[in-house]
DNA sequence: CTGACCCTAACGCTGCGTGACGGTTT
DNA sequence: AAAACCGTCACGCAGCGTTAGGGTCA
């Protein structure tokens, strides 16, 4: 009448390992029906079944304590939960998989500074020029030479006010506000002070903000998509203030 | 000249913390420009620079190993692989969200038998009905009581089946040979063993196995995507042969 | 006697976060 | 004398895979 199983009979049946079983059984997810004097786990069809929605959910991504929660019968939104969840991580893969394959195209053209490194250097112009073809190719080579003869002291401030961009970002400042702006005036000494860089206009400007947003690579330097926003509104803000 | 900081300030600089640099140093990814009589750790520009390409890389979502192939000039196609294994992830999210998104709408229409276990019982046709509302809504009912009503010996043979099937596929046998053949003749056999089934034929036969396929949680039953390509291929050739 | 199974530990893997405890101060 | 930093352990996390060592036999 009441089929029962072995731990090793079971999974084959349900498509796992034994090995996951015992975990599940130590976690409180899926207890053995049963077990024997010699301490045999054995399974019934009720665990079956039970073993079946687990590892259906398992494929659908969720974790083993949000499946514990399903299985218990809690109406919590789990599963609209990890849908968010599951929509995020999908849009996070999309942005690295552009980025990944701007990088590779760079490679293929020989560009590997531009398209691993530097980029709080001269690659502004080194991009922009890719993308809109504004500026000439002895920007490029300019840019080039000036970075990699840029001693440390200069370095160190081009890191250090991208470090001060992600400390503004974090602390909720207001973009508009006299803190950001002066960030921003600082972002335009330092790109003014670049040479091969096009002489400083709003457009040009306005064109860098929005690249740190849409690229991945400069985005990273300011502490991610949230990071740019953030010093992408101030520097708008700052260009049409002064520029 | 030669400037150089400590631990934190350099965590600063380039946006991440100073266990992260240890972790670097402990696994030989970036080691400390210097080492003071103190054991205090120093970095200068170079290594500063270094590690910007090992943010930037790992922000692409790349394992620190595979950073450390690509900063030791390791011209091997790390980036390339990366890339496939990024758009595998991403298509392998983007059906876990479909799957959530039809479990959900399923949930809201009051379905929470076949929303989310028992995708080896009636719920073909349940499921099929959703889809194509071909067969009535007494078939779903029909088929919830026989699941409900099923004994221990008719789970182990159904959950037998699905096993069978994965180990044929895992196999690498012939979809069209006599073993995966005589499978799919099982497959109709149950399938038509359950009361509340529309009358086997080629069209339904050839629907469900296009269903497995199509739907992550019935793939899931069948050992993934590549299970469930197998049993659709000796489904659909018995489909041809005999029905 | 020998496979085929079952059991209980317990480490391994990824990339650091997070204390704990105790010195140092570029 | 206290605030900040620095150092070295070492556990924790997710979900099992994988020996290692040793009984059981539905």
């Amino acid at each position: 009448m009441e089929q029962e199983w072995s731990i090793q009979q079971i999974a084959k049946l349900a498509g796992t390992t034994s090995r996951a079983l015992r975990h599940y059984g130590d976690i409180g997810l899926l207890p053995p029906t049963r077990i024997g004097a010699n301490g045999y786990r054995y399974y019934d069809a009720a665990a079956l079944v039970r073993l079946q929605r687990i590892l259906l959910l398992r494929d659908l991504g969720l974790g083993l304590t949000a499946i514990a929660r399903i299985v218990a019968g809690e109406d919590s939104p789990v599963l609209a939960t990890h849908l968010r969840w599951l929509r995020a991580e999908r849009d996070r893969i999309d942005r690295q998989i552009t980025s990944v394959q701007t990088t590779l195209r760079a490679l293929e053209r020989r560009e590997p500074l531009m398209a691993e490194d530097m980029f709080d250097g001269f690659d502004h112009t080194a991009y922009r020029q890719e993308v809109e073809q504004n500026w000439g190719a002895e920007a490029y080579a300019a840019g080039d030479a000036w970075w990699r003869g840029a001693d440390a002291e200069v370095k160190r401030r081009i890191a250090e006010l991208a470090s001060d961009w992600r400390d503004a970002a974090s602390a909720g400042l207001d973009p508009l506000g006299t803190e950001a702006q002066e960030l921003a005036r600082r972002q335009r000494d330092w790109l003014t002070s670049v040479p091969g860089t096009p002489p400083m206009s709003k457009e040009y400007f306005v064109g860098l903000a929005e690249l740190y947003v849409a690229d991945e690579r400069f985005a990273a330097t300011y502490g991610g998509l949230e990071g740019a926003s953030f010093v992408r509104a101030a520097m708008i803000a700052f260009a049409a203030t002064y520029l």
